[in-house]
DNA sequence: AAATCTAGCAACCGCCAAATT
DNA sequence: GAATTTGGCGGTTGCTAGATT
């Protein structure tokens, strides 16, 4: 049995397309249009496989078709679809007009995968991370619940809940478990203040008073801080909310000291992974609980070695 | 300047499912 | 209903250009 094969290697050209290869297949395909890949070929006059033909001219020929610089709202989606469907690059290509399936997954094994990579994603240890069948991606999953299917509800969790999930985790190993238990606070941090690329962001929540939010305006800050006492000023009553520019870096020092760095997020494509607070589901018992806000270039994670969590985030 | 390394990407391969015979 | 064909999908490979040593 078995079928016979799409093509025969048999005298057939492998390998990267000339631009008079491609014309042929265009100009037939223009007078015939497609499909028949099989026979294709040789009509075409291409010492090519049909199967090759059909892929060439899906990825790269066809009319219509969008490439090179992916924009943040488009890393934003296929990151949200990825933690959604996998490795369903076909899936998620639909929802990217004029994006090839191919070059979605080039741009996800490339850079996407990276990123989370970078800050810990690796180490999965809340329940939502997509993991398809027979999908090899790299992201390790740790948390037994991880490995059943996802829950509709968890499913329903956006991509950008997943990430400040694995981000908590990633936290969290690097400091070791935070005293603080802490739920998840009402959204005051001031993501519409105009705050600049490479903002440090920390969002403290003392466990007995009401938080507290600062953030600074240095792009070496994990570097420089060395005060002892976190303070109890907010900052965020001082600073001019259309601007980051009056917070100094002293205030920044003193308000944030002992704080540690433990990571940073690079280049996320200016994309604001939006969070809605019942997206966030967290609970680390004597660990930390992430805030929620928007992840942008150059982001920081930090977070404090005492018993405040600190859920950070920096913001353009 | 040459050798080596690395990242990005185009293309191939094997498998699968739907369609057709 | 079985066999076969076809198109599609996802994983992987290998080439190339740029970066680094």
């Amino acid at each position: 049995m078995g079928r016979t094969p799409f093509c025969s290697s048999d005298g057939l050209k492998k390998g990267a397309w000339t631009a008079e290869e491609d014309q042929k297949l265009i100009s037939y395909i223009q007078k015939h249009g497609k499909g028949g890949w099989r026979f294709l070929p040789k009509k075409a006059g291409l010492q090519r496989c049909g199967k090759s033909c059909r892929l060439r001219w899906a990825n790269y020929l066809r009319p219509g078709i969008k490439r090179g610089d992916f924009t943040p709202e488009e890393d934003k989606t296929i990151i949200e679809l990825q933690a959604e469907l996998g490795n369903r690059w076909a899936a998620i290509a639909r929802h990217l007009p004029n994006r090839t399936d191919n070059e979605i997954k080039n741009y996800w094994n490339a850079h996407l995968k990276k990123r989370l990579a970078n800050m810990g994603a690796d180490q999965v240890t809340v329940s939502g991370a997509a993991s398809s069948s027979g999908n090899s991606d790299s992201n390790a999953v740790t948390d037994t619940e991880c490995a059943k299917p996802q829950s509709e509800a968890t499913k329903q969790r956006s991509a950008s809940a997943l990430l400040l999930n694995k981000l908590a985790t990633r936290v969290t190993q690097c400091v070791g478990p935070l005293q603080a238990s802490q739920t998840l606070q009402q959204p005051t941090m001031p993501f519409n203040g105009g705050a600049e690329n490479s903002d440090i962001f920390c969002h403290r929540l003392p466990s007995s008073t009401p938080e507290s939010t600062s953030w600074a305006d240095n792009n070496n800050i994990c570097n420089s801080l060395t005060m002892p006492e976190c303070g109890t000023t907010n900052a965020i009553d001082e600073r001019d909310s259309s601007s980051s520019a009056g917070v100094l870096n002293d205030i920044v020092a003193s308000e944030f000291a002992s704080l540690t760095c433990v990571d940073e997020l690079s280049d996320w494509g200016n994309t604001n992974y939006s969070i809605e607070p019942e997206e966030v589901q967290i609970d680390y018992s004597d660990s930390m609980t992430v805030g929620y806000g928007g992840l942008w270039d150059d982001d920081v994670i930090v977070v404090d070695d005492n018993d405040y969590t600190v859920g950070s985030l920096g913001f353009l």
